[in-house]
DNA sequence: GTCTATACAGCGATAGAC
DNA sequence: GTCTATCGCTGTATAGAC
């Protein structure tokens, strides 16, 4: 395991409180103080605060692309695609905290008018597509693409309303009922 | 009618800058501009910008409330359960452009942790407990705020992805799975 | 690579003339 | 009730010493 270098650092700080605080939210002196380096010194790694997010937006890919991996590589499509359903359940802390890493980044930066808009929606697309393809396998070819936008969907809300809300059973209750309705998806021939 | 007075001309336009740009996005210099008064009159009707926040959640909340009351005031639940659904393609436009305006200052000021949090939430509220009240007409006391939360999730959850990919096709298909998923609900005894 | 010091713009907010 | 002028703070970004 090598040390992580000071741009990795400033990194997967910036991930962390960008999640926590928002983009707009969260100042180059909050990173750097809670990272203990200077303004200064920040400046060398990183030319503009859009350098950051893009890098964050990255990171956040690439560590998402592992963990579909991950699920690529055991189970069968069904029992993948709960797995991404189970995800609200898995990160239940944070997402009652902050939300969505995925879905609060598109909003903030869409509502920002800013250029790395379409970035941030690549995270979303990353998911989409994924999820497409589980659909696929499932023999759901024709509205694949449609079945993925709704558990993307379902993700979402429940995502805005455990946020707003604080409530752990909503989010158990809604879980269990996505899966009761993947079942009748699994079960049914197209 | 009275011709608007200066305090309420500051309230709308605050409340459609806010919801299009976001608070805190949202500047006092922007809405002065905007209404082509200076800085210093606008802290004549407003002390701080927390006290416009609070003026604009007021005024959402009376305005939503006017409209429940007229989707009260004609048909029976289901059809005013109805009504709330369709509001994400009543108000396609601006959702595909700016999010759902209850979600997303709810999400900011959560992710703000600022003080009227609990007062944006009232919004959500309003709905959760008059959508509550149409599912226990429809005789499904048990589990209305059940049902109410699934509504509300579901229109959160669209408006997010709807702003993200700007698909009125998805807003479209995702109406029509919920008005079948309502006459599931409707003609189902508890 | 890391630091201190600083420039400059924009923010919320105040004082006081009209 | 509306204006101009200005304060103090914070934000992004830069320059230059070590």
């Amino acid at each position: 395991m090598t040390e992580p270098t000071t741009r990795e650092r400033i990194v997967a700080q910036a991930d962390r409180l960008f999640y926590e605080h928002g983009f707009e939210n969260t100042s180059f002196a909050t990173i750097a103080d809670s990272l203990g380096i200077s303004r200064g010194n920040f400046y060398y790694h990183f030319k503009t605060k859009d350098e950051i997010l893009d890098a964050v937006i990255a990171a956040r890919l690439h560590s998402r692309r592992q963990l579909l991996d991950q699920w690529d590589a055991a189970g069968g499509p069904a029992e993948r695609i709960r797995s991404f359903i189970h995800l609200l359940q898995a990160n239940q802390g944070k997402i009652l905290q902050y939300g969505c890493p995925v879905g609060t980044l598109c909003t903030e930066l869409a509502r920002l008018d800013h250029g790395l808009r379409e970035d941030a929606n690549q995270l979303m697309t990353l998911f989409r597509t994924w999820l497409r393809r589980q659909f696929t396998l499932l023999g759901r070819k024709a509205d694949a693409d449609d079945l993925a936008m709704h558990v993307l969907a379902f993700s979402q809300g429940v995502a805005v309303l455990a946020q707003a809300y604080h409530d752990k059973q909503f989010v158990r209750r809604e879980v269990a009922r996505m899966d009761a309705w993947l079942d009748t998806v699994t079960h049914t021939s197209t």
